[in-house]
RNA sequence: GCCCCCUUAGCUCAGUGGUCGAGCAGCAGUUUUGUAAACUGCCUACCCCAGUUCGAUUCUGGGAGGGGGCUCCA
């Protein structure tokens, strides 16, 4: 790899003018630690999104009340306007430099890259082996802040030494600074592991372990609401829905070759009646398995089975994560049979569905990206260069028809099959990786799959793996982030809460009630002799898209009041008038209420 | 699994080598109230197991649970 250099680039957002900025805090701050923690050893410091890291090996244990310190060093250094510096050095040059320093994870880097051109590259006093691509001084470093302190493997391994690792974010004006900072902040404050028990949603229970969620009664609701319309808009696209167990003997896992690549991801084995199962970590060999029940004619295809299946996988506690990486979860998974001349339309229809998701559940960006083989070395991999070939042609083709950009990743794939994965970007710019489609070469050979053709011979079907939400939690956890919690109209477990002020109204509150739950509608009803404001507070609270409000002057005048849970007020309502609004703007999954 | 940090009531947080305190919530009562918190009283907790100690929620060790991370290459 050629060395960049200084980066000189008159675009100070430009990616590469970035790195260069985020790559030389990572030498300021190594530098700064250096000379605050005499004796830790420095091993890399690379640019990443939004900032940078370094890691380190020190006997000091860093902890969060050493950023500040590193960070007012650092700013010192950065101010004393240091040109950043490099030269070529030969192997020997460089292995005397960093052996009299006794860096040993320097000298272990060098001993990896003696066959290239080696560069020293040099601030102030501190001088790192580096491929380089800094800005020309250390003026440019201004706008950073120090974030966390991590553990880190050296070379990522887990068999090497745990190093210590700290973060930072870095931006070429202090306006994106405080903007990626708030980001930052806004994300705390939608994390779905805070707002989904405050909501009452869900929970992960202690007694139970780990990965493990229960989806409370509003939890329940929401996710009752995702399944129903994925399962009228999957049976309406040529869909049939199945089910399957959520065990199975091992030797189901055998034929699958589960067993063998997903092994130490996977639960079991319980022993029954002396044969050995074990939890169902995907639905693939189930599908397969109804598929094989009977032989199948080409008039039959493309066959597409659905489940929302629910599948257990083995995951390091340390990687659980709220509702995102956990134990148990449900799948929407779908396997799609078809024949050669088919794999376009279905991909077609594949991405179609995708995009009806993104649209309905209120995400307006996402990015897609094809992964295939890497043909030098087709030993890694399974299937014909036929199938390969032509089922990436099939996926970059639609997508090309359709006029949407994707990245193509070459070597990405599965060793089973190209696909496509969408990342989803969320309200405030995050990614999120959620649908996938993609191709599986190996399943239908391991089972010996087949139907007969026109021919009156016997083919493969080729399969095709897919699942729009992910995994029903996950994309849950997403959605209570994207919305902060305030969930469109149709989606919210409550829609509408009745408020009075006095028992005067409790009458007229139960029949305003009734008229909304026979218009559909998801109502609760408060009829506690509080303050109409401490009831307001508390549905606000709870992110209730409606009050519906009966005092007296509504009895007398027949009306309702109402109020938005943005705080604006509509009152002297007709009932009719407003079941009618709130049943329109569910039915059109608005995701922000039209008031005028 | 590994590194660092955290764990006090349902929630948010105080505090201590000598029987832990508040606000909110809950419960009981009083209050009949117009757009984000009425009042009074009551109830409820030191994550678990060892060790040190006369005495441990506090110190030490182990465990459990939680958080930040563990691809992004000199």
């Amino acid at each position: 790899m050629p060395a960049a250099d200084i980066v000189r680039s008159a675009d100070p957002n430009s990616q590469e003018a970035l790195d260069a900025l985020r790559h030389s805090c990572a030498h300021v701050m190594a530098q700064a630690v250096q000379e605050l923690f005499p004796g830790t050893k420095i091993t890399i410091g690379p640019a990443i999104e939004h900032g940078f890291y370094y890691d380190f090996d020190s006997e000091h244990r860093f902890t969060e009340e050493d950023l500040p310190k590193i960070q007012k060093r650092m700013l010192q250094i950065a101010e004393g306007n240091h040109d950043f510096k490099g030269e070529e050095v030969t192997y020997d040059q460089s292995k005397k430099y960093w052996e009299g320093r006794g860096e040993k994870y320097k000298l272990e880097l060098l001993e990896q890259f003696k066959d290239q051109k080696l560069t020293h590259y040099t601030h102030d006093t501190f001088t790192d082996l580096c491929r380089g691509g800094h800005t020309p001084s250390t003026k440019a470093i201004r706008h950073f802040k120090l974030l966390t302190v991590a553990g880190a493997y050296w070379r990522g391994d887990e068999k090497n030494a745990m190093l210590q690792r700290i973060y930072g974010t870095a931006w070429p004006t202090k306006d994106q600074l405080m903007q990626h900072l708030k980001m930052l902040e806004e994300a705390k404050k939608r994390d779905h592991r805070k707002l989904g028990p405050a909501l009452d949603l869900f929970s992960i229970q202690d007694l139970a372990g780990p990965g493990l969620i229960f989806w409370h009664p509003k939890g329940g609701r929401m996710r009752l609401i995702m399944e129903d319309w994925l399962r009228a808009e999957a049976l309406k696209r040529g869909y049939q829905m199945v089910y399957s167990p959520h065990i199975a003997n091992k030797d189901l896992w055998n034929v699958s070759g589960h067993t063998g690549f997903y092994r130490q991801n996977m639960f079991g084995e319980i022993e029954v009646e002396k044969a050995d199962y074990m939890l169902k970590p995907m639905n693939c060999p189930c599908h397969i398995l109804i598929y094989k029940s009977g032989l199948r004619s080409y008039k039959q295809l493309p066959m597409r089975l659905a489940e929302l299946g629910t599948v257990y996988r083995y995951e390091r506690s340390g990687v659980l994560h709220g509702l995102m990486r956990v134990r148990g979860f449900t799948q929407d998974d779908a396997h799609i049979f078809c024949t050669p001349d088919q794999i376009e339309s279905e991909i077609e229809g594949c991405l179609d569905f995708a995009l009806k998701v993104f649209e309905v559940f209120g995400f307006t960006q996402y990015k897609m990206e094809v992964s295939t083989w890497d043909p030098e070395k087709p030993g890694e991999y399974v299937g014909e260069a036929e199938d390969w070939e032509r089922s990436t042609k099939a996926l970059t083709s639609v997508l090309e028809r359709r006029g949407t950009p994707y990245k193509l990743c070459k070597g990405e794939a599965a060793f089973y099959g190209p696909k496509i994965d969408v990342k989803l970007i969320d309200a405030i710019g995050r990614p999120w990786q959620l649908s996938t489609v993609q191709f599986d070469f190996n399943l239908p050979k391991r089972f010996d799959m087949e139907y007969v053709g026109s021919d009156g011979a016997r083919h493969r079907p080729l399969m095709v793996h897919r699942a729009l939400y992910g995994s029903i939690e996950r994309f849950f956890g997403i959605l209570v982030e994207h919305y902060a919690g305030n969930f469109p109209l149709w989606l919210a477990p409550v829609q509408v809460k009745v408020l009075t002020l006095t028992e005067e109204q409790d009458a007229a509150a139960a029949e305003l009630k009734a008229k909304l739950e026979a218009a559909g509608l998801r109502v609760e009803l408060d009829l506690r002799r509080e303050r109409i404001g401490h009831k307001i507070r508390e549905a606000t609270l709870e992110k209730v898209p409606y009050m519906a409000i009966v005092g007296p002057k509504d009895v007398e005048t027949g009306t309702v009041s109402a109020r938005l849970r943005d705080g604006r007020q509509f009152n002297g309502l007709a009932p009719a008038d407003f079941i009618k609004k709130l049943v329109d703007e569910a039915a059109t999954k608005q995701t922000t209420p039209v008031w005028e």
